[in-house]
DNA sequence: TCGCCCAAAACTGTGCACAATTTATGATCT
DNA sequence: AGATCATAAATTGTGCACAGTTTTGGGCGA
């Protein structure tokens, strides 16, 4: 079980399957971007016509992206794309943090097996030689996205829950919230941070769950702070 | 915002809607039911002509229960009724628990609105009414699991945040775990989760989120131990 | 008899035309 | 002028035919 989040690069890979996948990440990609307005109404036969498709699997892809939580659907009236304030990207942190606090202290619960731990200590690994020699560059910034990525993916994996899997996914599809966004790559918020997952693996290792899972809630919740005060209005930075 | 479940009777009032919201009504009644086995493939051509419709509001059906997390989707390989073990429902527990107590959390960090109030005192009072001379009948068993509905809602109502409403809504529409599923109808048990009502709703009220999570928490547990405990083989009561 | 491969059947994906509903437009009355 | 209602335009819902993919079934050879 890979692939909790993508971990591909900006320009998503064009998928070969059925159009109405492609059209639904096009679209995907089209919101996240900001090209098509929040609240924005969608027309179906606008967009068909626009991205060279009938309008069948541009509904499918619609549907698709609606249960996502990425749209909102009503009877009759069609799509439009749902609004993300700053409070809702918090609220989305504050769902992560709990749900994700759940996986650790499932985790903790249940018998180390070698390929659980495998994985752990590679995501770790590759953490570590992010922050030994710290350099603030675009490629070791990404392989820290990726070891990120990697030990939220081997706390899913551990939880073994699938319902909590799917779950997760939701709110992790959620603009501003994927795990992809690195936020503050400085040599002090990465250290911080790849310490937490240092601290919460051993937890998880001991069985500690209530350990693990306050850690874990604790990781998120600081992430979400930074993420709130990147957002506030008045920052000119980047 | 009313309905976070329903709150009707068993045979659900036929939606007027368009076809497609009609016959994700009567799919979800025959998953629900057991009338189509679970792990089952689900056919469209079939499907469609037992009901009446073409296939095209059938696959919207389909789409929008797999979206319910009540069907499994893959391409060109079509939908299958997803399989819930007992372990299954004991791990929808685990995560209402968590994201209902978030929701106490959140409902506790904010201002008490009067009409906040008013709706946990109206479905406090109705419990109240069920538990002051307690009778084992149909009529107070139903007014109880409105009660138990209402109260609920006030809680995700109170906690305004939209994402973990959609997220929590998912998590009740998962076979077994709705709340409209009053587990062990019986004085003690039925007086011990009013109480526990009582308890959050004073915490929330007070303004102390931990403790009204740590109540939540413990309130869902206990219901999923009772739960739990009615689902072990061997019972043959009912 | 067992396994492999290929063709046919079954099933899902897509395009397009038409029906039903909603939204926009403008004429009429006060 | 402003409101109201009927009519037209725009938009979504549905039916159906055909294309692409998967699954089934049978024939062939070892």
């Amino acid at each position: 079980m890979s692939g909790l989040v993508d971990t591909s690069d900006s320009p998503e890979p064009p998928r070969s399957g059925p159009r109405s996948m492609q059209v639904a990440d096009q679209l995907r990609a089209s919101i996240l971007s900001g090209e098509i307005a929040q609240g924005e109404r969608v027309n179906e036969a606008h967009l068909s016509v626009k991205l060279g498709v009938s309008r069948t699997p541009t509904r499918a892809a619609l549907h698709a992206l609606a249960a996502e939580g990425l749209l909102d659907y009503e009877t009759n009236r069609g799509f439009t794309v749902r609004a993300y304030s700053s409070e809702s990207i918090s609220e989305a942190y504050e769902i992560r943090a709990v749900l994700e606090g759940l996986a650790c202290r499932l985790a903790a619960a249940r018998a180390n097996t070698h390929d659980i731990t495998a994985r752990f200590e590679a995501a770790l690994i590759a953490g570590d030689e992010v922050v030994t020699d710290f350099q603030n560059t675009p490629a070791r910034m990404e392989a820290y996205r990726r070891a990120n990525v990697a030990f939220h993916d081997a706390v899913i994996t551990a939880a073994a829950n699938q319902m909590l899997e799917d779950t997760l996914r939701l709110a992790l599809a959620r603009p501003a919230t994927s795990l992809r966004n690195i936020v503050s790559f400085t040599e002090n918020a990465v250290r911080r941070r790849h310490d937490d997952h240092h601290r919460i693996h051993e937890a998880i290792h001991a069985g500690d769950g209530w350990r693990a899972e306050l850690l874990m809630r604790e990781h998120v919740t600081s992430v979400k702070l930074v993420m709130s005060e990147e957002l506030k209005p008045g920052r000119a930075d980047r």
